[in-house]
DNA sequence: ACACTCTGTAAGTAATCGCTTACACTTCAT
DNA sequence: ATGAAGTGTAAGCGATTACTTACAGAGTGT
């Protein structure tokens, strides 16, 4: 959990992970998202490696990452035993993904996304 | 959002978030906890408050801390949204929460009132 | 074998972090 | 006012972090 926080801690980790939570992803193509060098974005690739926020997997010459998510399970927990009186709002709002999800397959697709 | 997840990426500075959670506790006592010197606790204090995370109440001499569960809403969001595989597991905990209130109002009385 | 592509690693550097000691401030009692 | 208790702030130091450039390694095609 110390590493997973750690890794969290930097802005263009977090980025990196909003990247490979959409879609798996060659390192290249993850550092042409940034202003950083292509070395840099390697190293932070690695930090979330080691913190087990992505998985790697290697096709030929490239590595591709993607989430894993068994690895926000402990800091999800500890933040949410935090933020208890919002817990039952979470259990809401996971109600309102669920309807958003049953609505979005039979009705207008919008993209909520940012 | 950043001072936030910098604010938890360090070690002492969870483990004052698990004290002040229990109860509202002075600084002096928070810092009796730790083996780094009361100063070093101080400042960790200040980092808390400003990611907004503890709120602070002065009582004569005292300066009282307690847990802002407000100041993780958004953090829980965000960890929340990678580990989307377990927002239906969180969902289920927020009902299980909601049951162990119900019967911690029937049964044993336990001082965790705010 | 060779060259080419994609990527990780090494070395060095400026900035930031967490710690300590010394000091200043506020509140209450004498 | 004076002193004591409780606490925050300032200055300085060693360790860590995130970045850069230069280089090395693995895979594919000619």
């Amino acid at each position: 959990m110390d590493a997973t926080l750690a890794a969290l801690a930097e802005p263009n980790r977090r980025e990196i992970l909003r990247l490979v939570h959409r879609e798996e992803l060659p390192a290249g193509r993850i550092a042409s998202h940034f202003r950083v060098s292509r070395p840099a974005i390697s190293q932070h690739l690695r930090v979330l490696r080691d913190a087990g926020l992505v998985a790697e997997r290697r096709e030929g010459t490239r590595r591709l990452y993607r989430i894993r998510p068994e690895g926000f399970a402990d800091v999800s927990a500890f933040v949410g035993g935090f933020w208890d009186t919002g817990l039952a709002r979470l259990k809401a709002e996971a109600e309102r993904q669920e309807q958003a999800l049953r609505a979005e397959e039979s009705g207008a697709g919008e993209g909520v996304t940012e």
